[in-house]
DNA sequence: CTCATGGTTCGAATATAGTTGAACTATCGG
DNA sequence: CCGATAGTTCAACTATATTCGAACCATGAG
């Protein structure tokens, strides 16, 4: 057991508070499976491994691709957690940059 | 002069209130081209003529290609007037359909 | 009617995005 | 250490979006 936080680590990069622009998060969120996900994770973070229970069919690779975009975006964190990832919405970033999208967005039918 | 709304007339296709999505508003305000469209006519409607796309240089059928994306998604409303068109936003069918969502967008930076 | 103005549409080229299998990495349990 | 689990990355392919010239269409002015 370490304490230390592993640099070699699969620690993904992520947008800060201040970088995150407007035009990618509505991108990011245009995609309905990509909207899917992001409800998921509305209650709670939520393991990879634990969402995306709809489509059961689709590869990882593509999975993983969409989870990309969001965190690129700015929409969600990626971080490791025990052997696999865990997925939390960056809710109170997108509140301070765009206050009341998220909730417009979620709140939406 | 007539009174008669011509049917042969350039009056385009636009999707009904219920039947604007999501995801497709997303998309079409997740291009900054297109957003800074939009952003002209929160303070009124305006003759196509007079919203110039930041880029002076545009040729008229790309500007014509993202009046469209935007109305088709349900954004803008796109009317004959005179001898060129008035666009508008839609407003009031997105505050119904998504409430809070496009003051949100509008109100970022 | 004719012309200029302001836009739409079409089609083809280009650019960007999505999908997926295979190879690779990290972690945990035994 | 080994195998299973969970996920990322890469590369190739497919699909969708964007761009823009050219042709076309409607309106208002003269």
């Amino acid at each position: 057991m370490s304490e230390i936080k592993s640099d070699t680590g699969p620690n993904l990069p992520h947008p800060a508070d201040d970088e995150i622009q407007l035009a990618k998060v509505l991108f990011a969120l245009s995609d309905p499976g990509r909207l899917e996900l992001v409800r998921q994770l509305q209650e709670a973070p939520l393991e990879a491994a634990r969402c995306h229970l709809t489509d059961p069919e689709i590869p990882k690779s593509t999975k993983s691709h969409q989870m990309k975009v969001l965190r690129e975006a700015g929409v969600i964190r990626n971080e490791p957690h025990g052997r696999g990832r865990l997925l939390s919405l960056r809710r109170e970033a997108l509140e301070r940059r765009f206050p009341g999208l998220l909730e417009a967005v979620l709140g939406a039918l």
